[in-house]
DNA sequence: GGCGGAATAT
DNA sequence: AATATTCCGC
């Protein structure tokens, strides 16, 4: 079926030229500009925090115990929402579900996700307290909820990356991907058929090096291959050589939950279409351009829903 | 049965 | 082109 294809395009022919710039991502403004995101080498937390959760270097533990953590957050951000708007100062995380779909209001949706008209979720509370879409309502499980698509931001995919490459190639699996990446409603599916490109990007690169700002994606040009994940694979042998760990990732972004932002559908899919995207620049993806929002006339920029059951686990 | 990965599909 | 879904071997 196709029903998310009518239902949701995250691409509109881009008529734009002169009217693109509109879509500024305001989530820009509170992030720590995407380079200071705390790289996933160092320690989130402090180790006495870390104990508190039981997070412990141990390779089989690690995961679990993160995973756990994290939950714990999320939990006391989502019971607590002064807290949560405390958070926020520094970072205010959404789901992955805002990341899904999000086009700014100028278009319109017939047929879902059409709730930012019929219920206004400005307030933070509301932003990532599950508000869902129509399509979620009678079906709060959202387990069989078709997800909107998902958009694979820069960020989003810097912290894949980061992941990845302190996995090691060899460890990197959607599912620990996944779970180290602790973006919530991330499903193991998503990771999956990202790796699988991102791998294919890599195999591509190695093979010629230095075509990598015409061909290839701009999304992955956007972050750097690690010299880790340059390397042959194989790895057989452990201990050194690849200075990567086939053990305990240290501290993934557990406490830290990545911000899916609201990426507004950037496609160019216009008949023709020479098929480069962004805006120009190749230099530096992360540059947006910003302009006068003051007149964004969109009421919220995320159709926010945190997950109203478990999203990632089964 | 779940998972990972390649092959398809949309 | 970007993601999703299916298919198939562990």
């Amino acid at each position: 079926m196709t029903e998310y294809e009518t239902g949701v395009h995250l691409d509109e022919d881009e008529n734009d030229d002169a009217g693109n710039d509109d879509r500024v991502h305001e989530w820009e403004l509170g992030l720590p500009a995407d380079d200071d995101l705390t790289p996933l080498s160092q320690a989130l937390i402090s180790p006495e925090l870390a104990s508190a959760f039981s997070i412990t270097p141990e390779p089989s533990r690690t995961l679990l115990d993160v995973n756990r953590a994290s939950k714990s957050t999320l939990a006391a951000l989502r019971g607590n929402s002064a807290l949560s708007q405390g958070f926020s100062t520094n970072n205010n995380f959404k789901s992955a579900e805002s990341i899904r779909h999000s086009m700014d209001a100028e278009q319109e949706e017939p047929n879902r996700y059409d709730s930012r008209k019929s219920q206004r979720i400005e307030s933070p509370e509301e932003a990532d307290s599950a508000v869902r879409a129509d399509n979620s309502v009678d079906d709060p499980s959202a387990r069989t909820a078709k997800r909107p698509r998902l958009v694979w931001t820069p960020q989003l995919h810097k912290r894949f990356v980061e992941v990845v490459a302190h996995l090691g190639i060899k460890n990197a699996v959607p599912k620990t991907i996944m779970q180290l990446m602790n973006v919530e409603g991330l499903t193991r599916e998503n990771v999956a058929s990202h790796l699988q490109k991102y791998r294919l990007y890599l195999k591509r690169m190695q093979g010629l090096p230095g075509e990598d700002l015409s061909s290839s994606d701009q999304l992955f040009a956007s972050t750097p291959v690690p010299q880790s994940l340059r390397e042959n694979g194989a790895g057989t042998h452990s201990g050194h050589g690849n200075g990567h760990i086939p053990v305990p990732v240290t501290m993934p972004y557990g406490a830290t939950p990545i911000m899916p932002m609201p990426v507004y559908g950037m496609s160019h899919q216009g008949p023709g279409g020479n098929g480069l995207g962004y805006h120009g620049f190749e230099s530096n993806p992360y540059m947006v351009q910003q302009r006068d929002w003051s007149g964004n006339r969109y009421g919220q920029s995320v159709v926010s829903r945190t997950h109203p059951a478990g999203p990632n686990e089964k």
